[in-house]
DNA sequence: GGATTCATTGGCCAGGTGGCCAATAGCTTT
DNA sequence: AAAGCTATTGGCCACCTGGCCAATGAATCC
């Protein structure tokens, strides 16, 4: 072939899934897998030893998600190309990874000609997400944002605390927890708390 | 070699998970991948014309989930072997799938070479699952499972809704929704209806 | 046939909840 | 500097919540 193969490296936690991929990809000639890892810190050292073209990086990780280890990538090396690896498809793990600086996000839904053709555009520097990406991010976006306050206050209401408790541990008054409160039930249309902490793992903004 | 190589059938919505299996599978001798399916319709149909020797059946799979399928399955053929793949570790996952039927279950954060362990297990009759979840269960057991009627308060729990709300969709008294959410709370050792709603998603028994 | 579990219902009460009103101070963006 | 968002706080009120007490019929298990 004139252009020589792009130079991979993979990170999921998932071993059956990386064995999987990187067997995968090895059998495709314009791919080559240079490194695997398990986690962030692997990650990191890697992507250092191996220079990869394009690092496909699982976005549901225990510990250091793929969505930090992304931004602690970036820090140190700029222009990486990163594309996402995710299963759930969560709108909010979307628009964090690519805040983070994700070049692609792909979902591992996604045929496998799907895949290729994600590597190669972003290996070209193309922002690219997959078809089912896409229409799932059309169809029912963000509605209103979550301050971090809100989000740190959810966090909250997931343990099954008390408005009371909120301002205890927050150093606020119960009126300013109750209003974080219904500002949160607002923006996730939801009618009481516990339909507010549904809601909350069902955008991913609460997780496991 | 002298034994004929196992015959598998592959089911997993995650196409490139698929793949990847298929792909590491068919390069041991040992194995050899004869269909792939992505939900419920398309495994019952291939598993009737090709007759495998061990299903690999992914849990969580929108639409009809593994657990269904396995369900399904095992109704039109009860000596299958079937090996479960979980990405979610939950255990209330472990358990129904041990109930509807299933021969074995292993993580996908396994290894392949417990993987392909597993296999040989699970083909030649032996309930398997692989270290991590063995370890993941014995740590931490199922406490007091929940009722049937319990699960279902617990499902209207999670949309928000007051326990009147509950009596006036399931036909009954405020108070007894009442009590059913209190037995929900005891056993799932929460202290409201909003961390019942958290641990029902953290168990597996709420899924999304 | 007796024991167990499940689903059902009742009363009482202190405390938490969510809706509605309005206000101030700090910070960033323009 | 003006606009906008965020975090903060206040009062009032009908309603819901969870804890504690106890009881009954039905189905299932041993």
């Amino acid at each position: 072939m004139k252009t020589p193969a792009i130079r991979l490296l993979l990170t999921d936690d998932h071993a059956v899934m990386r064995a999987g991929l990187a067997n995968m990809l090895n059998t495709n000639p314009k791919f080559q897998v240079v490194g695997q890892a398990d986690d962030c810190a692997a990650t990191l050292d890697l992507y250092r030893k191996c220079h990869p073209d394009v690092l496909l990086l699982d976005v549901a990780m225990p510990g250091v998600d793929g969505i930090e280890t992304l931004r602690q990538l970036r820090a140190e090396h700029p222009d990486a190309r990163v594309l996402m690896l995710s299963s759930s498809d969560a709108e909010e793990d979307i628009i964090h990874a690519f805040h983070a600086g994700a070049t692609g996000y792909v979902s591992k839904s996604a045929r496998p000609d799907e895949l290729y053709a994600a590597i190669l555009d972003c290996h070209a520097g193309k922002q690219v997400m997959s078809p089912s990406i896409e229409r799932r991010l059309a169809e029912q976006s963000a509605g209103k944002p979550l301050t971090p306050r809100e989000i740190e206050v959810l966090g909250l209401l997931r343990q099954g605390m008390t408005n009371p408790d909120i301002a205890r541990l927050l150093g606020i008054t119960s009126r300013t927890a109750k209003a974080h409160v219904a500002a949160i039930l607002v923006k996730l249309e939801a009618t009481d708390r516990t339909e507010a902490v549904t809601r909350g793992f069902e955008k991913g903004l609460l997780k496991l």
